[in-house]
RNA sequence: GGGCGGUUACCCAAGUGGCCAAAGGGGACUGACUGUAAAUCAGUUGUCAGAAGACUUCGAAGGUUCGAAUCCUCCACCGCCCA
């Protein structure tokens, strides 16, 4: 691969918010490339990562792919687990501040974050670093240090800080040192690049560079990933706003999340998660914009790619059969949990002993709506006892077998 | 530390003594249509009850009243301004 693909490769589905910046930044990745080729040394990369829950989903892996691509492309690639950020909590992308996770649950989360990581990233070729290790060992007097290379100006002027400032919401004195200690990773273990998601713009653009200037290194290049929107296809995917794809949920689950993304999102999946090159990625929608391929096709080839990453190709195409089979051809999954039927239980009790309704008065609603099906005939009644053993049916994709 | 304002259901938010299980929006869910997409249309969205209705709920606890989300007292938390 020469140069010029590289750098569209690396480009590939990152997103500055500003076009001077975008332009500055692929021009000193050109020269990055260019000057490590020539020096033969492989350029040092590296993604944090704050361990604050266990699971990982499709939106990890965005940055997770891009230091992939760095790998393929024969660079040092370094997988930090942000053991002592997680303590502080990133307040960019939130509108509140994270909750303070202790140290033992840090240490936890991030052992499964390497492992679930190795989904994405080569093991034999990744470095896996804590930036406790450094620090860890920064004094009071080194942190003011660090503090000086900053003004509040620079941080109220940051998106979600001036947003939560507009709407009297509190931005804690702790949140701003997140940015701080961030830049000092950078610096600590000198990096050439920075890959992270815009929401990291701040954290990589001006803590990072900042810090490696002051400390006279020459400041890093930063990949600013887009942000791969949830299963809606609008928010940004996140746990809490529950629509995320995670990455450990079964091949058929993946897939069929992945269906369920609305039409416009698709390129976005497309160029941020999937292993496809920028041309091929064109080809398709290329065809989808021409009319020779229907958007269904292309998006199942998008769920089936990705479903591949996670668990192989012969998985994903069981995934993509049995997906066909349930949605397109209407049959009902070969799986799905069972229920004894016990004497005199009604189809209440057992909608709301197998969990599939809240409550009766939830449940109440579906019976009224026709959302309840045995065996395919509309159940009119709660009420009533349990009509005989079958596949009861609630809404689309609670399915139940009834003994 | 002082002054002022706030806390309503999953979220935002209206409501300032009875007509309040609580407007409106978003979200979620169901049905129709479809490509398990989007858009659109119709409906549901505190619990129990077949229905009438009953019960619990407007930050917490007490109180006033025939009756409180609404008034009073105290507590907790948040914001703004001044230090």
């Amino acid at each position: 691969m020469n140069i010029d693909e590289q750098v569209e490769l690396l480009m590939q589905g990152t997103e500055y918010g500003d076009e001077d910046l975008k332009k500055a930044m692929t021009a000193e990745l050109r020269e990055r490339l260019i000057q490590a080729q020539k020096e033969g040394r492989p350029l040092r990369v590296y993604c944090g990562y704050d361990p604050t829950s266990t699971d990982l989903h499709l939106g990890h892996t965005i940055t997770m792919r891009k230091l992939r691509q760095f790998q393929d492309l024969g660079h040092e690639v370094t997988f930090l687990i942000g053991s002592y950020t997680a303590l502080v909590g990133d307040p960019s992308d939130k509108n509140k501040a994270r909750p303070i996770l202790t140290q033992e649950q840090v240490a936890a989360n991030g052992k499964t974050y390497a492992d679930q990581a190795f989904r994405v990233l080569d093991p034999a070729k990744t470095k896996i670093r804590e930036n406790g290790e450094w620090l860890s060992k920064l004094t009071l007097v080194d942190l003011i240090r660090l503090g000086q290379n900053f003004t509040v100006q620079q941080f109220l002027a940051r998106e979600n800080f001036a947003n939560r400032l507009e709407k009297g919401e509190p931005i804690f004195l702790h949140e701003t040192f997140y940015a701080l200690m961030q830049g000092y990773d950078a610096a600590a273990m000198e990096t050439d690049i920075q890959v992270g998601g815009t929401d990291q713009l701040f954290n990589i653009i001006v803590a990072g560079r900042k810090l490696q200037e002051a400390l006279g290194q020459k400041p890093l290049v930063g990949v600013i990933c887009g942000i791969l929107p949830g299963t809606d296809g609008i928010q940004r995917m996140s746990k809490s706003m529950g629509n995320i794809v995670p990455i450990t949920s079964t091949a058929d689950d993946m897939y069929g999340k992945v269906m369920s993304v609305p039409d416009a999102a698709m390129s976005k999946y497309y160029r941020l998660v999937t292993r496809l090159s920028p041309h091929e990625i064109d080809e398709v929608e290329r065809a989808v914009a021409a009319g020779t391929m229907h958007p269904r096709d292309a998006k199942m080839k998008l769920a089936r790619e990705i479903t591949s990453i996670f668990y192989g190709d012969a998985a994903a195409e069981a995934a993509q059969e049995n997906f066909i089979k349930m949605f397109q051809q209407k049959e009902v999954p070969d799986e799905m949990p069972e229920y004894s039927l016990k004497a005199g239980e009604t189809v209440f009790d057992v909608i709301l002993a197998a969990g599939m309704a809240e409550s009766k008065s939830k449940a109440r609603g579906l019976i009224d709506q026709k959302g309840v099906r045995l065996d395919g005939e509309t159940l009119e009644r709660g009420d009533i006892p349990f009509p005989h053993p079958g596949v009861l049916q609630v809404g689309k994709r609670r399915f139940l077998r009834v003994k």
